[in-house]
DNA sequence: ATGAAAGCGCTAACAG
DNA sequence: CTGTTAGCGCTTTCAT
């Protein structure tokens, strides 16, 4: 090959856009897309150095870089992922999975997560646990196959064939959306069951005495649940009837929660809802039949989803700052795979009772 | 090697559950997780009758297959796509581009596609267009980077790089959320023009005559607007004010809108909101102010949001089939890699006004 | 600062 | 039906 300066620096050629078509074809496998290679032929110079230009491009002089970026340009050449992720057994890749798309809650978490990972140079990808189609099992297996560099799970609740997967795949795992003694790596969350208790002590220190609940089918609902029913035991206070809601949940299953509620025979000073959704939808139910919140019926939702404040006023609910959630999880996963060391890797984000009703 | 029977069909040592530690570490590169030939030592196979079992079962023998899957299961063996993707030119990844999660329209679209892909053995890759770390450009060569067999974008207008660089990829394409006369490939979407117009004629149509907008600065939305104008002067009625505001749009954006329009002195008959969010923010704002939906002010929405029929039931909204463009995404698609004739490429799954105002 | 050689884990193509 | 051979496109390691 030819290394003179101005082939080596590419100054020329106007028409040499593409890499003329080399003689005998290469190799009967090639994909036809522009390789390293392509692009080190054209730059006059060896694969790797296109490599470095692209990796380490502080290792590279200045004429060499300048001549393989113009180069890359030339070639449109875009890097083979798959082929780099072999070589290095790193992808650049963050799995994370939830359980759908269609609650706003989980994807004010991954929002920011997505956005600290990718200013980072990492991909996110995401993973949907919640379909009949494939079973949590299944999709971490589909995942690990991708060989992602770290994973962010949803729950702290996994099969132990899940867990052994995640911990013979040595990468950092954070789990979100939850507390637990024993985290499989790093962890950011926040205590359910305290929720139950502060929801149930708010309340029944307002005078409320007797409740109602709309629950969707969801382990952490019933966390907050259980230690809410608790609470209340405690104080001597009753509820009268629940409503179980399957996930996900829609402003029509509140309507009609609280439809049943009262046809039922039920008459509920306060009902605690597992989530915006649902409250937003007794609300509407509340107003259309002329009830006054909270002077008729009090209404605490879980969340604290932004669309929630500004539709009905009058919905008090728990905030749990998801977006910060999503944030610490980047942070300390790109801590790890910097290789620094992570100082605090179990976080409790905590949560707060948000009082509207009084608006 | 030895192929002992015993050992070929792997039928005995309850002990040997993972392969022995290789005399001389194989190489000094290696990963150290399981790979396709300690499967194969394993089972007394070669490694190609291992890959083979995982992808062509139909073509090896019912004992190999069971010798095999029990080595896999023994060694917790998972596969490479990385590896596999490389050698293979095939990923089994979708991409997908959305211009953000905070919107549940395209999250209804994304839903469908993700099933119905994943149920046919394909991953979904969501990518995010709204953030300003990554421009769709940079996007798309990261997308593009991981090798995908197709991908699914929202909207037509993409830059002339960005299209390049598609045409260059050579794999399948689905633009959807629009119609245009030049797809780049395959097309399911519907037309914003004919909504803004039909919009009008709706209004008009039962005696509005003065209007005002609340519009999100989204192309999509502007298109809508336009023809919403126009369609409107041609009726001889009336625009009186426009209240821009910023995406992703919010339920507080809405209620500001009709604060402002309210004491910049407007008093229009009908509002078009640029989404269902937004008409939900109005409606709120509405009500907290005493006006009657619809006889003070009528109120139309975009999409037919699923929480927003249940919340005020007195708004009317444009309907868009946003489960089904995911769904007939999907069918073009992996009809397409699956090598079959896709008899209809450019799909308009058109829209229809909903009146709800009379609830 | 740059290059040559070797191989990451898998599958295509061809034998047998 | 199963195996052998030869890469896929890139990065690591070690020379130079």
């Amino acid at each position: 090959m030819v290394r003179s300066p101005s082939a080596r620096l590419g100054r020329k050629g106007p028409s040499n856009k593409v890499p003329a078509e080399e003689s005998p074809r290469a190799s009967a496998r090639s994909t036809g897309s522009v390789t390293l290679g392509d692009v080190a032929k054209l730059a006059g110079v060896s694969p790797i150095t296109v490599s470095r230009v692209l990796n380490r491009p502080e290792l590279v002089t200045a004429d060499t870089l300048e001549a393989v970026r113009r180069a890359i340009v030339q070639t449109g050449y875009v890097p083979n992922l798959l082929a780099g992720g072999l070589a290095s057994s790193r992808t650049k890749l963050v799995a994370a999975i939830i359980p759908t798309l269609g609650n706003a809650m989980f994807i004010d978490t991954i929002q920011p997560l997505n956005d600290c990972l990718s200013a980072a140079g990492y991909q996110l990808m995401l993973g949907l646990s919640g379909f009949p189609t494939t079973c949590e099992e299944d999709l971490l297996k589909a995942i690990l196959s991708r060989r992602p560099d770290a994973i962010v799970l949803t729950g702290v609740n996994h099969s132990s064939e899940s867990r052994q997967r995640l911990q013979a795949a040595r990468i950092p795992v954070v789990e979100t959306w939850d507390l637990t003694e024993k985290p499989i790596d790093m962890l950011v969350g926040f205590s359910h069951e305290k929720i139950g208790e502060a929801v149930a002590d708010y309340l029944t220190g307002r005078g409320y005495r007797r409740f109602a609940l709309v629950c969707a089918e969801d382990e952490r609902a019933r966390i907050r649940r259980r230690s809410f029913l608790a609470a209340l035991a405690r104080q001597g206070a009753a509820c009268l009837a629940t409503v179980d809601v399957p996930t996900p949940t829609t402003v029509r299953m509140g309507r009609e929660g609280l439809a049943r509620l009262l046809s039922d025979g039920h008459r509920p000073e306060a009902i605690f809802c597992s989530s915006d959704v649902l409250a937003q939808g007794v609300l509407a139910e509340a107003q259309s039949r002329g009830l006054t919140v909270p002077a008729d019926l009090a209404v605490m939702g879980f969340a604290d989803l932004d669309f929630a404040a500004y539709t009905f006023p009058s919905l008090s609910t728990v905030h749990v700052d998801r977006a910060a959630m999503g944030r610490r999880a980047a942070e300390i996963l790109l801590a790890r795979l910097a290789g620094r060391a992570v100082e605090e890797k179990r976080i409790d984000i905590g949560f707060a009772i948000v009082e509207r009703a009084s608006t």
